[in-house]
DNA sequence: TTGAAAGCGCTACCAA
DNA sequence: TTGGTAGCGCTTTCAA
């Protein structure tokens, strides 16, 4: 512990040859012979070597490591994204470091700029700021998750934000609701933007027009689910169905109607996006859009692998995937006609 | 992105000085006249310089990283220990690296073996290994968290596990009740061996024999916790109380009590180990023992970080510190007598 | 106050 | 098949 790391030197000596042949020896390289081969390592396991991948790593730049950053790591969202990536980045021989930012601009930059950020190979980011401009700074292989920027340079992994919103209006309107509420929070990122977007779509295509009185925006936290739930079930004129926009927002609302002593599916219809432990607690269970938020990590994790292993061929365009989402029909949408 | 990296060698030339000099401006060192400080800063800012601090780490070996594993990341207790080493870390000016090894001990050591394992300055960890062995041939400064191996040469950071599970039977024994079950899981760690002697000792102090028909021990699980609370409640003289010694297990029994559609509290007491999110949903709220999750955290980087500053000065015999906890009172007990 | 130069531990090229 | 050696980008003596 104390006593000075042996080296590739202390091998090399021990065993009688160059340092240069014991780094083929390690590396796995060929022109070698048996014997020689046999000798370092068995003095490698005698020393008990272990190579430095540090300085490895200064030679031939690459860490095989790859870095996914996500605002927070208290959301089920964000952990399941980091086990797919994980999951795959480890099949393909990369570790993952996972960092956690609070949504907190400057700590993403700083990490970016840190030790771990610089040394990675690539990195997977689910941003918290809220310009291109900051993304197209990054010079290194990285996919955007969830929030895009059109003019960030980088490849993107997002799910069908609009449509999932759409979906779930447009199943109110056909059970015959009419005065559906939207709670979600600042449209910073384009995924907040599109479900509100995807929301007022489906409504103004029905014949509706929606009613400012039931867009609730706060800060996409379970205490303004809750605190807008309750606002919007205590009005004169209460909606018949809320739309919850993400997780959070979805938990707040189910303990509103709780507290409230309301009967989900029957006095009020909820739908949320994302699943969520309590959505599936409840009896009924909540009906949500479910997006697949481990295929998201898994997904992205490949292409910035691919990409790492690629090099920079062609600065080809940034690819965009975009993963599906289904709504889950459960028992929290009444029928009304 | 493809043209070369500027160096600090690149500074020097474009003012004039020695890289031994430009190293000292990045380093903040003094021994640099005022004069030349401003120009290299200024050339810094020209070039868009940023050290290379893999570069450095060689020389001064660190890092200034720590890494904090754990066994899984799904788990809120996990990521509140996580945020709370995070942040005592960031103030010391330590990075914190995050790893989850699913429980998986090969995965846990390929990670101490890894560039990332190699080189953290410190490491906190919730280990998945069962032997102190394998904790012991770690060669660099080390806190155990929650899981402790007495021989393993580590400073720990725990809590009373044996003292919450006391507590909690003596609860259930004071309000009348005899008929007290247990949930756990392997008693692979102290954690849930502790919880398990704490419970004995209670029921046995308090001239209880504690029926082998009343302890139901599996995987920790969520499904566990389900399956074996439905057992013990449709048995044919089922308990009156369960104690649930963990989160996942509370959660699993929340839910089977939900679906025989009992009452809680009433037609059965529960006590849960840790928070978790339902046992706060349910009405009455479900009487747990609270643990200091994020200090868990904080304690440990404290710790490690004071390890790391100070080097290795006496290899002082190792430190452990007890956390308490806290029987939260809520509804979930019913009083029989 | 500044610079030259010897490393840190490894890789990879070129020669032998 | 092997070895010598020039880096990778930085820090840190030691001298000037």
């Amino acid at each position: 512990m104390t006593n000075r790391n042996i080296t590739i030197k202390d091998v090399a000596k021990q065993a009688n040859v160059s340092v240069a042949t014991v780094s083929r020896v390690i590396n796995g390289l060929d022109r070698v012979s048996e014997s020689t081969r046999k000798r370092v390592l068995k003095i490698i396991q005698e020393l008990n070597f272990v190579p430095n991948n540090m300085a490895a790593s200064m030679v031939n730049k690459k860490t095989n490591m790859i870095s996914v950053v996500v605002p927070e790591i208290q959301n089920p969202f964000y952990t399941a994204v980091i086990e797919g990536t994980v999951e795959v980045a480890k099949r393909e021989g990369f570790f993952t470091l996972v960092l956690s930012t609070n949504g907190d601009e400057g700590e993403e930059e700083e990490f970016l700029d840190s030790f771990l950020g610089k040394n990675v190979d690539g990195i997977i980011l689910i941003g918290s700021h809220k310009e291109a401009e900051f993304y197209r700074e990054i010079q290194k292989p990285t996919i955007l998750v969830d929030r895009y920027f059109n003019d960030s340079g980088h490849d993107g992994v997002m799910i069908d934000n609009y449509r999932g919103a759409y979906e779930a209006t447009k199943h109110f309107i056909e059970y015959g609701h009419e005065r559906i509420a939207i709670i979600d929070g600042a449209h910073d990122f384009n995924d907040g933007k599109d479900r509100f977007w995807g929301y007022k779509q489906a409504m103004l295509e029905h014949g509706f027009t929606p009613d400012p009185a039931y867009h609730k925006q706060g800060n996409w936290t379970e205490e303004d689910g809750y605190k807008f739930a309750k606002e919007l079930l205590q009005s004169h004129q209460p909606p018949t169905a809320i739309f919850a926009a993400n997780n959070v927002l979805c938990k707040g609302t189910i303990r509103a109607i709780r507290d409230m002593n309301l009967k989900l599916g029957e006095d009020i219809s909820l739908i949320g996006f994302d699943e969520n432990e309590l959505a599936q607690f409840v009896q009924p269970q909540v009906t949500v859009v479910r997006r697949p938020t481990r295929e998201m990590g898994e997904q992205a994790a490949e292409m910035l692998i691919h990409k790492i292993k690629g090099g920079q061929l062609e600065p080809s365009k940034p690819k965009k995937v975009i993963l599906d989402v289904e709504l889950m029909k459960c028992g929290s949408v009444k029928k009304l006609n």
